[in-house]
RNA sequence: GGGCCGUUAGCUCAGUUGGCAGAGCAGCUGACUCUUAAUCAGCGGGUCGGAGGUUCGAAUCCUCCACGGCUCACCA
């Protein structure tokens, strides 16, 4: 970073008139007793008068974000973590120090220590007694007023974003007390956190493009993960019955406003459940997470409402083609199907199958109009090669995706536990990745050979957090939530 | 990767038909001891994203490039 300008230079030259006199701004001490915020809550009620006979010293530290400076008094505003309070500076209680406010700008992070009362105005603020530089700022800070606007300098230093737009501190905020939410809903219902390898020798658990990377000791390629399902059902062959991993996963595939290639998922297993179960289960945690962060399961996003209060529908796959007017030909004759698709101006790759010409006609057909929560269950086999067959119909597994805000939001299914079914699964997958689909899945030999030593009958969900979060911030884009997104180089 | 749009002072933005580069905030100097977008007077601040081209003359028109946004493709 070699730009400099006026404004620059000019605090560089304070702060070494800052340590011509012996003030190093950097290597300040102070132990504030008090939040901003707290001081407000806690003094509220507390009027004029009953202020200034209590005589109440406090101390805070924060960034200077406002300064009104009158000759020989000044008006400021600090902000910490919490929020902003203003302060009083006056010369002839500071004294000599006074003449120091000469050197503080917008920006600066200092410690005061003084008298609480109110201005004429009511508004709590600071008598200051002393106060003392903690952190001179370098950089001025965007117009108080407009604030920082420009996208691409809110990504690429969101450090700033962050001190100067209040919402944006506000969304990343909520996203740790979701996260939280959901961590205290799952070990409520006696679930373990658990941590499975990000580095994988055979990318498996989803179909997606993986980063590979290499371990130069072992002399071996590795990827990073894109799903860490097939570790967490190794620990239900371990013997652990409810286990769950929230972190990230990461694919090679395009950016958008709904994909960033590291994201955030949840990922959960229980013994001994079915994809039934799962399904009031995902009703409850998101009434939970939504009622503790928001305080409403009517959601605000976009122009819509979302109404999350269960329960939600559940309309099989193809009855949601049917109920949309794909036509009962198309649903079941495979030829039918690829011209009905390429008549509606569905692009279909040559070699789909029968199933993904449906699931292609689903996304473009049925998915942009399921804005209120719904589970689509059912899915053909083909396109679920780690899922339960459904007894009835060996075609179709167990499977579910919650759809809220046209977007796919969880994905959950009735866990495959045939190893005999699992390994016949994996050889199509391994030939459809012979015949040129680079996102069919790998071949997990010791994944099955887990699977033969028996595992439990049992539900796993995978739950897009970024998303989720997007959901209840009403944020339109996946950037808008996750605080550094990846972007190209400056 | 394609299409459309954008990039002007630290920030937010104007900039007419191609004719001297502008405002507000921020900053600096001065005045002011209850202001809060403080006020008043004055001052400084620009590689108009980059490189070419057209023109007597380009922030403005043309070409290419970079970055960003939206969108399509991709992504269960």
């Amino acid at each position: 970073m070699e730009d400099t300008n006026d404004l620059i230079e000019q605090r560089f030259k304070k702060l070494s008139d800052l340590r011509n006199s012996h003030i190093d701004p950097y290597n300040g001490r102070f132990n504030p007793d008090s939040q901003a915020a707290e001081l407000h809550e806690k003094y509220k009620d507390v009027g004029k008068e009953a202020l200034e006979s209590h005589n109440i010293n406090t101390s805070v530290a924060g960034r200077i974000v406002a300064m009104r400076d009158f000759g020989k008094a000044s008006f400021a505003h600090v902000q910490d973590t919490s929020g902003k309070i203003q302060l009083y500076l006056k010369k002839d209680i500071l004294n000599d120090k006074f003449d120091l406010i000469k050197k503080l700008d917008i920006g600066d992070i200092v410690g005061v220590n003084g008298r609480l009362f109110r201005t004429k105005t009511n508004e709590l603020t600071i008598e200051v007694r002393d106060f003392v530089f903690l952190s001179k700022s370098l950089r001025p800070l965007p117009e108080k007023w407009h604030g920082l606007k420009d996208i691409e300098t809110r990504y690429r230093q969101r450090y700033v974003d962050l001190i100067v737009n209040p919402n944006v501190k506000d969304v990343f905020t909520k996203r740790g007390i979701i996260i939280k939410a959901i961590r205290d809903f799952l070990e409520s219902h006696g679930f373990i956190e658990v941590e499975t390898p990000m580095m994988h020798q055979i990318p498996g658990g989803a179909a997606a493009k993986p980063f590979k990377t290499h371990h130069i000791a072992l002399g071996i390629d590795l990827y990073l993960r894109i799903a860490p399902e097939l570790y967490l059902k190794r620990l239900l062959v371990g013997g652990y019955e409810r286990v769950f991993e929230l972190n990230k996963n990461f694919r090679n595939e395009g950016i958008s406003t709904k994909h960033n290639p590291e994201f955030t998922m949840l990922e959960f297993y229980m013994a001994y459940k079915d994809y039934n179960f799962l399904m009031s289960f995902t009703e409850e945690i998101f009434s939970h997470v939504a009622s503790r962060v928001i305080g409403t399961l009517k959601v605000p996003y976009g122009d819509a409402i979302i109404d999350l209060t269960p329960p939600w529908p559940r309309v099989p796959m193809l009855d949601a083609m049917r109920q949309k007017g794909v036509p009962e030909e198309a649903i079941t004759d495979p030829l039918k199907a690829r011209q009905w698709a390429e008549s509606k101006k569905i692009d279909i790759d040559k070699g789909a199958s029968h199933a993904k010409v449906l699931d292609e006609i689903f996304k473009e057909f049925v998915e942009p109009d399921l804005v209120q929560p719904v589970f689509i269950i059912d899915y053909p086999v083909e396109l679920s090669p780690l899922a339960k067959r459904k007894p009835d119909n060996p075609e179709l597994v167990e499977r579910f995706e919650l759809f809220v805000a046209a977007r796919e939001i969880a994905n959950a299914f009735s866990e495959l536990n045939d190893p005999v079914d699992q390994k016949e699964r994996f050889l199509k997958q391994v030939e459809a990745k012979t015949k040129g689909d680079e996102e069919a899945h790998w071949m997990d030999e010791d994944f099955v050979r887990a699977l033969e030593y028996g595992m439990p009958p049992a539900a796993g969900e995978g739950i897009g957090i970024d998303r989720l979060v997007m959901l209840l911030t009403n944020s339109q884009s996946i950037r808008d939530v996750i605080l550094f997104p990846q972007l190209k180089p400056e």
